[in-house]
RNA sequence: GGGAGCAUAGCUCAGUUGGGAGAGCAUCUGCCUUACAAGCAGGGGGUCACAGGUUCGAGCCCUGUUGUUCCCACCA
């Protein structure tokens, strides 16, 4: 006897799981060798922040993800599932400056290095804490390879792609309107940008005209911003305001005179007509001022207060000595209302305005705000210099690639978020004002003003020598997420990593971000290595709590995927993450959700432990067909069909349904049916046929383990290893593959009956409350003697109280009381059960009336069907041979019941 | 303003080339049948949102309507 490891009476994952994983990671299973002759698979992770703390979001996303690489290992792959971090600027920094001002620090008492200093000791502490994990979810990542975007080679990239981009003209740096956070204080891109609807004002001012005297009527949301007002705009063909062209208006608050322009961008069609010009603080004005030469007037500071002396000073100054550049806003000194935040500001001017008698009304309006998407303040659109990516010229290839598939969208809906963004792109604000991140590989001459961008440090000034000052600004976080998936593999230098998994195959991720992160790394890949960065994109949805509100802190409502391995075990977990779930769509997780897929493990468990504590063989293999019973031929032929369904479905990515498809083999094939129908060869210790079921049951079991691997892993190790096995570890199992020997239809419809018959017998023994303890024999009466042989017996007797059976063609009336029989029809046999002292004659004249009824229901539809001309012309043959042979069915089985009720009356 | 998703059993959702609607949970009935009560057997429950259209045939394809969710957009 080579079996040990006895399967211990009741499923408790935490009996194991940490253990197995511990000796995968030993064995080396996870680290792939590079093989040229086998065909590579490789997926990288999109890096988790190293602030975060894994949530419901990322369970899902790696369970995804290592049911697709571990199915591809198991089918021959060289596979390559890459780990790693993100730095997560703005996030990082933002939990840094928290934790110092509690400490009552600010950034700039410890000063950049200082600050880089404590950013690292935080990566250190928390940056591992997301890593281990993911460990527990079972994810089989090459740790060997782990990455993160800070490290050396992935900020090498960073440089390279810098300067490339720089020397061809992609990136520039120029003052133009940026999304500013005051709270971040850092300008951020325009995906960054969340826009939500706030409940505001319209206010609807009157700016004096110099020259008629009238007052101009215009409507605002933004009134604080008007003392950077530098004109008033109306559009040339609005009649009503013809006779102002050329004039001027007095602005408010201010007596400064400035002039009315007429542009494009006045509406006549909305409000007055009229729109004030604040080109400093609004992207429209700021385009209405570059077509008109308008002087930008600057009203607001960085953090968010109205300019005062102080601020104007200290431009001027820059302005004197030729440091600001000739594009730069003048900045006003806002007098009273210098320092005043934007709210009090506009409440102030408001009151002013309206003493004056320039208020004419307030206007209700709701209205879309734009907000940071880390800290939710409201953005202020302010001018600023600024790094850039000109976009235009790499969305173009970017836009193509997907066309044509060379990177496709599952769901291939999502392909038109893509385009849509794609299409509409503006430059990229790449440049943040934080210190934790790539720092700008751009220096400044304080001697000469010339500028360089170049990966060096300690940079001489080419024009006079001199040292240079390296770009305080870093980059968007986003920038070194867009070569995640090159960069992790070596590049810009050639490797053999790169060389063998680039391009990777599957990027799997959630729809928020592919705007952020997969329009970007597609763009990137073409630009900088000439080929799209992965073959797939995976969209999934987001995971929501059982009443199908988004999980958040604020809410409270997160559930933490730990406490659910904790208490259910991850194979639980994987299994209700991926059950049900289709691409692209959000899902709902719940208590009842979580306890199925406990409830599922557990019945594998048990499965499993009933298969080993009845095998007495040291090996298993598949006996000679020829000694197979009907049942085993009939198993193999359902479980070779689930190979092949399981592995249609995860070739289409549609994981749910693979796994739907093994959940109902796995319990109403195998469990319900196949060990029932398998326990009496099984009790019979050593028959010949006690080893042929031995062997078919552990083949069987062993096929539905690999199967089940990709999504519970650990439950699936195990049991595997709990039985007589080759392969030292289910991880490097191959996956079953459909094999056409094993499809037994024949065979597979012969039990097929039987099933159908025992079933029709449990269902009449129910409804006349028959109790399980009360036996008795079963005539049959089929053209199928052959499925109902002597053999079918037990069955029969296990599975629906018989005594015995007897099965003939056709019995003569003398053979038993068919007059105290109950009859059942089913599509291939009529039983008889000889328990008339149990029947209501009238409750079953009632029974046999209505399912009459029924059939000649179906049989009107069929006939009327097939006395359609249509239908037979043009229907495919088999489609209408099908309903003949259902057709001819009724009616024998209307026969039979019809002779049913004739006796009974 | 533009775009997309969803609408199927009491609840949560599957349903992929158009050929008599399924699962889990819940509910009802009967079972400790020695792998499993985290279980077994059986039952009830649906004009597949609405209205048209294409087709021999529509939950599935087309058009429109309603409800709902989300994404995008510089609307003063």
């Amino acid at each position: 006897m080579a079996l040990q490891n006895d399967l211990p009476k009741t499923y408790a994952p935490q009996e194991f799981e940490e253990r197995i994983y511990q000796n995968w990671c030993e064995k080396g299973y996870f680290t792939p060798k590079i093989d040229k002759n086998k065909p590579s698979y490789t997926i990288v992770i999109p890096p988790p922040n190293i602030t975060g703390q894994l949530h419901m979001g990322h369970a899902l996303d790696e369970t995804l993800q290592d049911i697709l690489i571990r199915y591809k290992r198991m089918c021959g792959y060289c596979t390559l599932w890459l780990p790693g971090t993100d730095h997560a600027s703005i996030a990082t920094e933002a939990k840094i400056v928290e934790a110092m001002r509690k400490e009552g620090l600010t950034k700039e008492d410890v000063g950049r290095d200082g600050f880089l200093k404590r950013a690292w000791a935080w990566k250190e502490q928390y940056g591992g804490r997301i890593v281990s994990q993911l460990r527990r979810l079972g994810s089989s990542c090459d740790w060997s390879r782990e990455r993160f975007t800070l490290d050396e080679g992935c900020s090498d990239a960073v440089k390279e792609v810098f300067v490339r981009l720089f020397d061809k003209g992609l990136i520039y740096r120029g003052s133009r309107m940026v999304n500013w956070c005051p709270k971040c204080k850092t300008s951020i891109s325009d995906a960054e940008v969340e826009y939500e609807t706030q409940a505001s004002n319209f206010w609807h001012l009157l700016y004096p005209v110099k020259e008629t005297g009238e007052k101009l009527e215009l409507a605002t949301t933004r009134p604080e911003t008007m003392l950077g007002d530098t004109a008033v705009a109306i559009n040339e063909a609005d009649e009503r305001y013809r006779h102002l062209h050329g004039c001027h208006v007095i602005l408010p608050l201010l007596n400064k005179e400035i002039p009315i322009v007429c542009d494009e961008h006045a509406d006549m069609t909305k409000g007055t007509g009229v729109v004030k010009i604040t080109p400093a603080h609004d992207p429209n004005d700021f385009e209405v001022g570059k077509r008109h030469d308008l002087p930008l007037v600057r009203v607001l500071t960085y953090d968010g207060k109205m300019t005062g002396a102080a601020d104007a000073a200290e431009a001027e100054k820059l302005r004197r000595e030729g440091r600001a550049g000739k594009d730069e806003p003048v900045v006003l000194d806002c007098g009273k209302y210098a320092g005043l935040s934007v709210k009090e500001a506009r409440k102030a001017i408001l009151d002013d305005l309206r003493e004056g008698g320039y208020l004419k009304e307030t206007e209700p309006l709701s209205h879309e705000v734009g907000t940071c998407y880390r800290c939710h303040s409201t953005i202020e659109p302010m001018v600023s210099k600024q790094w850039f990516v000109k976009m235009e010229p790499l969305a173009k290839p970017a836009i193509e690639a997907v066309r044509d598939k060379r990177t496709k969208f599952v769901p291939e809906r999502f392909e038109k978020n893509y385009f849509h963004w794609m299409e509409n792109i503006r430059d990229w604000c790449i440049s943040r004002q934080l210190w934790w991140g790539h720092r700008i590989p751009a220096f400044y001459c304080e001697t000469c003003g010339e500028m360089t961008v170049t990966k060096e440090e300690n940079v001489l000034c080419p024009k006079c020598g001199k040292p240079m000052a390296q770009d305080p600004d870093t980059l968007d976080t986003w920038f070194s997420s867009a070569l995640w998936p090159f960069s992790t593999l070596g590049w810009p230098q050639k490797t053999e990593d790169l060389d063998y998994f680039y391009p990777t195959d599957t990027l799997v991720t959630g729809y928020d971000i592919i705007t952020f992160w997969v329009s970007r790394m597609i763009f990137s890949a073409l630009e900088y290595t000439g080929t799209v960065p992965f073959d797939t994109v995976l969209i999934h949805g987001l995971v929501r709590d059982a009443q199908g509100r988004k999980m958040s802190k604020s809410l409270g409502n997160g559930i933490d995927p730990l406490k659910i391995i904790d208490e259910y075990g991850a194979d639980a977990l994987r299994f209700a993450l991926a059950t049900g779930n289709s691409p692209g769509n959000d899902m709902r997780f719940s208590d009842e959700k979580i306890e199925a897929a406990r409830n599922f493990a557990n019945k594998l468990w048990n499965a499993a432990r009933f298969v080993r504590m009845n095998l007495t063989e040291s090996t298993l293999s598949l006996p000679d067909f020829a000694d197979l019973a009907p049942e085993d031929k009939w198993i193999l032929t359902e479980y070779n069909r689930t190979v092949r369904a399981v592995r249609r479905a995860l070739d289409d990515y549609e994981i749910g349904i693979a796994l739907s498809a093994l959940y109902d083999f796995v319990w109403d094939v195998f469990c319900d049916w196949y060990i029932e129908l398998s326990k009496s060869r099984l009790s019979d210790k050593g028959s010949k046929a006690n080893v042929v079921a031995q062997n078919v049951i552990g083949f069987v079991l062993c096929g539905i383990l690999k199967l089940l691997h990709p999504f519970m892993p650990f439950i699936t190790e195990e049991i595997f290893s709990a039985l007589p096995r080759e392969e030292e570890s289910i991880m490097v199992a191959a996956y079953p593959e459909y094999r056409k020997d094993l499809d037994f239809a024949e065979d597979a419809a012969r039990i097929a009956r039987v099933i159908d018959a025992i079933r029709a017998v449990r269902t009449r023994r129910n409804d006349m409350n028959v109790a399980p303890s009360r036996k008795a024999k079963i005539y049959i009466e089929t053209r199928y003697t052959d499925s109902f042989g002597k053999a079918t017996e037990p069955f029969f007797c296990r599975l629906a109280s018989a005594s015995e059976i007897e099965a003939a063609e056709k019995f003569d009336t003398a053979h038993f009381a068919a007059d105290n029989a109950v009859q059942i029809v089913t599509d291939a046999a009529t039983l008889y059960l000889p328990l008339a002292d149990l029947v209501d004659p009238e409750k079953e004249k009632a029974r046999l009336g209505a399912e009459l009824a029924r059939l000649d229901n179906d049989i009107e539809r069929i006939e009327k069907k097939l006395q359609n001309e249509g239908f037979v012309a043009k229907a495919p043959a088999a489609v209408v041979e099908g309903e003949r042979a259902k057709l001819a069915k009724y009616l024998e089985n209307r026969a039979g019941v019809a002779a049913a009720l004739e006796k009974l009356r």
